[in-house]
Formats: structure tokens, C-alpha cells, sequence
DNA sequence: ACACATACAACAATCGATTGCAAACGTCTT
DNA sequence: AAGACGTTTGCAATCGATTGTTGTATGTGT
């Protein structure tokens, strides 16, 4: 016996496991799984065993071998936004939710934030082989390379807009009915001269800005104005200064594309002596836990990121079962609070 | 020929392209990796058939047999906080810097929330066989835990205090040094009844309230109140409305744990009608994106996450190297806005 | 004492790629 | 024409676990 017990040699598989317990590794393979097909004693003397020498099988091997691997891949397209960052708080605020909601599933999470520059990066993605489904969070402009993965990859389940008759299993708000009420809220606090501040890129944003348009042509305005504004925190605090020059005599009523924009502009007007709400309204969207802490606080639109959030890994769970899941549109509600 | 060109039949491993190529697998394996040792000719003929099919390597088996995962986890032990969110925003700012610092590298990432019940929660991450690396964001309650792995495993970085002689590699800002800092700037404003506003069972969260304390001394002041507040964002606004009623009598002067705390805690006393600075000073920790977007603007102390969070990977890849990297301990920073 | 069921453990194939070594082939030199 | 050499390719072992099949004791019933 070279080996003190007190300080075991490192076992690195499971055969020099089975050599120490003088069995086979087919053995101890099942002894440490747990099953019954070997005997009580043997399993508990193994597990034993095992735990002395801190020995925990290798997971990329048993993965190989039974061709599940309990990672589901979390996907940050960034098409549109190359310099956004991961910390903007929506995708967090979503990540987190989604990382509970996949963690109490015993499942692992992949984040990747993926710039689309080969245009087969979600394929690349896809059939890694290191990943059970994937959650993409959010579509940015890649609508098309997302239908065409989905045409033959189930597992798969992103948050964004419905269009209709898409393949790709979506979860989100209407947003076009969101950008209604933004609307609605602007108007009905008398504001006749809206604006929208956001980049009309993504098919959400979009959506939400066509909302915004029908609201005010139901209210007989004339179409919004269309402030571009990047969702990276750097470069937007740029766009919102060039553009609030133009604010106060052109607009009076600004409905953001994010919470994370609204406060920025509502900071960036109280630098130059603008009040909110008494000289212009704002809307946020998203209704980030932020939007009640700011000063004063965010007039939203909800998102409901948590409902959403388990909507969508209940989805992807009722597709990597082989179940066909829908998409899910969920109503955006106003939240109304001190700055419109 | 039963396959049409259009939908090529699938591919699902090396060995089937390898028959179809007419060569044996490991040309194909060396044609993918565009290895010089097959011909050129060979080599692009087999790539084209790859991309033609829309064929990708398993990476589970590669990295099996290679040995390397190219990827690192990032794990957030909650030891003090079970309820606290992943979308915490200090998380989030640094997992995002991280994410940019890894992917450029190649890495991936593996996003992990672990509530430490079972005592061997990190050997089970470190010895899955799927990580090359890990990097843990805080120290939690853990500490032990993570001196006892440290011993043996070495590509660890963890996010957190440095404490004379520990084993594991930390990278972090002088905390002690940054809750001085946040003293002398209270006391600096006239304020003389000081409270720290956190929980202090994590060293980072610990050492702060100590260089408060240290500050506080200094001055001939009385030790501050400590008033402990919880991290996770849902139950902190609890804890804070339920210190509010001694402030204004017993505080005049509060150094918040985190930036979020001092957050909440100002919002708090705008309900009340209390107004800050005017009536009470606070300071925030860390110096997030938001702290300069709120109204007023919060006074905090800098960690420069981004700084850290590169650190952390330059010193996780030296480590992977097999070289040893030093813990980094960086310089805090008063950065005086409106709060304080 | 014999047939038969039961419990346990060993054997070996398998997952899908990588890679050291050897073999096959062609070219050039002497 | 034979040997030396360089270029390509194939063969087979390997990474570390899982699992269907097979084999061998042991125990039970008649």
C-alpha cells in the first residue's frame, strides 16, 4: 500500500475506480448512477469509494455516449447592435429569469452573444452537438436565418415577435399593440406632437413604433417622428444629446423603445431645465424593476419579462419532448406612473 | 442517385461524409481542421461536401478527445443570498464584460447559479470535465469552500476580497479602502450620524463596512448603525422601508452596500418627502452604468467592472497557461455626483 | 437431485471525433 | 534499376463513460 488514506490518489475515470473496487466499469458505472441492478453493498461501497477519492465522472463522456446534455444555449443576437452590450438590463433581467427557470430543471446554461457576421452562425450554434435547444433572445434583424434554421431544428424557442405564418416558435408581447398604448397614454395626457425614440430595426421595435403610428392616426396626428437611437448604453446617451435639441419645440411627447432609453432621455432633459412630466410626457417599455426605483418614476409599458421568461422554457421543453408548442403572445399592459 | 441536389440527405458524422468523400475518417477530420497534411485538392473537395450538406463536427466528441472545452464556467454562489436574482445589475454588468472578454477569445461560457446546499456544489462544477476554467462573481459565504478546491485546482479566479495569505486567485477592488472613501465623503458633508446600509456576510460586503468604520474613527465619530438590507432586489425594498423610520432622526448619512441599495433607499425617502443631498447624504458602491442616469445622480464608489472583469480573464488564462497569476487588487474611487 | 428462476457482475459495443504510426505512391538520384 | 525521400492517405487506438447481452453463482420448489 503506497497510498496514505489520508491523502488518496486522484482517480481520473472510472476504470481506475473499478481496478480500486476489484470490479468491472460497467459496475461501477451503475453502481454510482444509482441502480439496482447491482447490489446494495457493492453500490455503497463504490459510491464510498468514490466520494474518498472525490471522484466525479467525467460529463462530456457520459454526455457523448447518451447524446443528451442537459445545456440548453442561450443566444444574444446582436445583429443590429454590435456595440450593445450583454449588461443592458433587459436581456438580464430575462437572463435571470430564464436561469431560474432552467436551473430548477437541472438543465445548464450556454450564453452566447453572437454577432452575426458568417451568416451560418446560428447553424454553427445549433448543431454543436453541446446543446440540448436554444433560446434566442430576441431576433434583431436575423428573421430570416432564424425561419431557415427552424425549418429543421425543433428545439428551438425566441423571444421576440409573431408574424404571421412564421415557422420559428416565438414568445412576447403584441408589440404593436404596446406602442398603441404608449400612444394612447401620450395622447390622452394631451400630447399632440409625439416622437419615437428607439431604432426600427428589430421586427419588436418596429412593431412597437407601428403601434405608436396607429394611435396617433386614430387620434387624427400626424405620424411621429422618428428619433434613431442605438440601445448600446454608450452610443445611446450620443444619440439622445443630438437629438434633444429638436425636443421641446418639435415634440412633446417621447415614447421610448426601452425603459433603459426613457431614462436616459428623462436625464438628459432634466440637464437642460426640461421637466418631466409637466413640459413633456415619456413612456418606457418593459417595465425593467428599474422603472419604479428612477426619479421620477417610469410610466411603462409591460413586458411581464418573468411570465414570459417561463413561457418560453416550458415551450422549449414541450419541443425537445417532441411536442409540437405554439407561439405565445402575450398583451402588453400600461403601467402608469409619474412621467406620463 | 436518390438524393436531389436541393435537399441533400443529412449528415450526422464524420464517417458518413467520409464514405460518401471516399476517403477514410481521418482525412476527412484533418481536411475540416484544414490541416496542410491533406492534399489541397482533397481537402476543399471534402470541405465543399461538408458545407454542401450542412455538416458541422460533433464538439462533444472533439472535445472528449482533445481534452479541452474551450469553455469557462461562470458561476454566482448565492451562499448568503438564495433569493437573490441572477439579474442583479452588478452581476450583470460584470458578466457582460466577461462575455465580451471570453468570446473574443474563443470561449464560451457556462452560466451557472448555484445555491450552495450541498457542501461539494464547486468540486461538482470544477470536475465535471466540461469546464477549462472558472470564474466565480463574489465569494458569498463560501469562502472556505473555495480555499479548499483552490487547492488543487488552479485555473479559478473568483471575484471578491483579498485576504492575507489565501490560496485562491481574487481580483476585486480594495473594499475597505472604498467604504473609507464613502466615510470621508459623508463626514466631509457635515454628516456626523453615519449608517451603512447592506449585509455584511460576504468579505467584500464585510470590508466595506469596516473601512466605514475605519473613516468614521477617524473622524471621532461613533461607530455607524449597520442596517442590514438584503441584496435580492424583491425583498430589499422591504428591508429598506423598514429602516426608513430611523433615518432622519437617528441617520443623516447612509453608505450603501451597492449601488441598487442606495437606489432604493433614495426612492424611499422621496416618498417620505426627505430629500437628498439636502436633508441626508448617500453614497452608493460600484459605479454602475445606471448610478449616472438616475435623478439626482447617485456619489458612489467605482469598481471599474470592466477593468476587473478583464483582469479576471488575463489572470483565468494565465492559470489555464499553467503559469500562476497574483490576485489584482484595484484602487477604489470616489466618484462625487448629487447624492453626497 | 434436478429443473428453473433470480440476482449480480463481466464483456464488449457504442457515442463521434482526433492523431501517431505505418503504408502506399510517385519522383528523383546515382 | 534500386534506393532514398517526400507527400498523402488509411488504420486503429484513444478520450471516458453507458448499456444490452451474456455468463455464473445462488437460492427455491418439487
Amino acid at each position: 500500500m503506497s497510498d496514505t488514506p489520508s491523502a488518496p490518489a486522484r482517480i481520473r475515470n472510472i476504470a481506475e475506480l473499478a481496478r480500486l473496487a476489484g470490479v468491472s466499469t460497467g459496475t461501477v458505472s451503475r453502481a454510482l448512477a444509482d441502480k439496482s441492478l447491482v447490489n446494495k453493498d457493492t453500490r455503497e461501497r463504490i459510491q464510498a469509494l468514490a466520494r474518498a477519492h472525490g471522484f466525479r465522472p467525467n460529463q462530456m463522456a457520459r454526455r457523448l455516449r447518451v447524446q443528451e446534455t442537459k445545456v440548453i444555449g442561450v443566444v444574444v443576437p446582436l445583429g443590429h447592435e454590435q456595440r450593445q452590450h450583454l449588461s443592458d438590463p433587459f436581456f438580464m433581467a430575462i437572463l435571470g429569469h430564464l436561469a431560474d427557470a432552467l436551473t430548477e430543471n437541472g438543465y445548464d446554461i450556454m450564453l452566447s452573444r453572437v454577432i452575426p457576421d458568417a451568416d451560418d452562425w446560428l447553424e454553427r450554434i445549433v448543431d454543436s452537438g453541446m446543446l440540448d435547444g436554444v433560446l434566442l433572445i430576441g431576433q434583431s434583424n436575423q428573421f430570416e436565418t432564424i425561419e431557415r434554421v427552424a425549418q429543421w431544428y425543433r428545439p428551438m424557442v425566441v423571444w421576440g415577435s409573431h408574424r404571421p405564418g412564421q415557422i420559428h416558435c416565438t414568445v412576447g408581447v403584441d408589440n404593436r399593440k404596446g406602442g398603441h398604448l404608449a400612444g394612447e397614454c401620450l395622447i390622452r395626457a394631451g400630447r399632440t406632437r409625439l416622437a419615437f425614440m428607439g431604432e426600427a430595426v428589430a421586427p419588436e421595435l418596429k412593431d412597437r413604433y407601428d403601434g405608436l403610428c396607429d394611435a396617433a392616426a386614430a387620434a387624427g396626428l400626424p405620424p411621429p417622428l422618428k428619433l434613431d437611437t442605438h440601445l448600446a448604453s454608450d452610443v445611446m446617451a450620443e444619440d439622445i444629446a443630438a437629438h434633444i435639441h429638436r425636443i421641446g419645440t418639435d415634440v412633446d411627447g417621447i415614447a421610448a423603445a426601452s425603459d433603459l432609453i426613457a431614462m436616459h432621455a428623462v436625464r438628459a432633459l432634466a440637464d437642460l431645465g426640461i421637466r418631466v412630466p409637466e413640459d413633456i410626457s415619456v413612456t418606457g417599455f418593459d417595465d425593467l424593476p428599474l422603472a419604479e426605483q428612477t426619479i421620477p418614476r417610469l410610466t411603462t409599458i409591460s413586458q411581464s419579462i418573468a411570465v414570459g421568461a417561463r413561457a418560453m422554457v416550458s415551450a422549449l421543453f414541450e419541443r425537445i419532448a417532441g411536442n409540437d408548442a405554439a407561439s405565445v403572445e402575450m398583451a402588453p399592459q400600461l403601467i402608469r406612473r409619474d412621467t406620463a
